[in-house]
DNA sequence: CAGTACTGCTTGACTAATCAACTAATGAGC
DNA sequence: GCTCATTAGTTGATTAGTCAAGCAGTACTG
């Protein structure tokens, strides 16, 4: 038997809309994941921002990126990517180094060691995701991707177009 | 056409499974709704997590609530709900009591200006939320909602199992 | 009716996130 | 080539979140 959101809050009064349901049903579930993931990582000594940022550096291969296209690509956006960076560069997780064709840019690079404690997060994390959301049929993934790929396409559009009309 | 989430977020690698992939999702899209309601509440001058416990508090009644039955109440897990309700007090949206039948409770209520700071609230909350949900259908709502509300009581069982086998 | 354990917060010390300036480097227009 | 605007990133001050310890009040046990 699944509770539903109103039971699970206790609240008394009912949602306004089923799309604020949904809202507040996608927010919970999502803090539950991240629980999830940061108790998974949080051993090993990084946050789990920290460790989105080693997966994306990882995925971005030998060059490495400049330090806003890092921002750009984080799950959770942050505008304190630079202490974010500085916090992995004491740990020697990743290296640093101003790009030389244009001096404003500073290349960020994984290293190594970095490198290896990814890889030792790799299983653990295939397994958390795995069972957190084990539930799920093949299909309803799918489906639970699709549905949230959109929600997400279509509010970025909303946000780009209220940006430009301001 | 809907880009997915790999193009998204730029990685040359795919996923490891489709639970990884939906959890990505899903933690990019709990993302931009955080920010989509944040840019509703802030300008009002209470974050997002200060308007989660007035809608508790509002749903809670005239008695009000102990402050932990509120943390145990919110979107966000938060440790911090004293301080968080603290700064609400400071704002004079809730007040604080003591429990008189049980000493060490303290049951927290919200205030009038806090009531109409929330009715104020209520539309655009739902204006924000329908929007960035607009683009599903009802019954797509619906399975979305069936769908987490599914991975959250797994995961909320697989949790407590973990904890009871320490 | 002690002694002990547990509950319900609160506090202090620390770490991290946020916002607004600010510098330094590049590019664009005349 | 000199202004002006833009981009890339950093820094400082403030605010908020986190973790561990503490303290008052209650319940349970012999």
């Amino acid at each position: 038997m699944t509770r539903n959101i109103a039971q699970e809050l206790k609240q008394n009064k009912p949602f306004g809309t089923k799309a604020e349901e949904a809202a507040v049903a996608l927010l919970r579930t999502a803090d539950v994941l991240r629980r999830v993931v940061a108790a998974v990582v949080e051993p090993k000594g990084i946050t789990a921002q920290q460790y989105n940022v080693l997966r994306i550096l990882r995925g971005a291969g030998e060059r490495g990126l400049p330090t806003l296209e890092i921002a750009d690509r984080m799950i959770e956006t942050t505008p304190g990517i630079t202490r974010l960076i500085d916090r992995l560069e004491t740990k020697k997780l990743v290296a640093r180094e101003r790009c030389l064709t244009d001096r404003r840019q500073v290349f960020c690079k994984i290293t190594s060691p970095g490198l290896t404690l990814l890889t030792a997060l790799d299983t653990p994390i295939l397994q958390a995701t795995g069972t957190a959301l084990g539930v799920l049929k093949k299909t309803e993934l799918a489906s639970l991707i699709d549905l949230l790929d959109r929600t997400r396409e279509h509010s970025n559009e909303q946000f780009i177009e209220r940006r430009r009309s301001q």
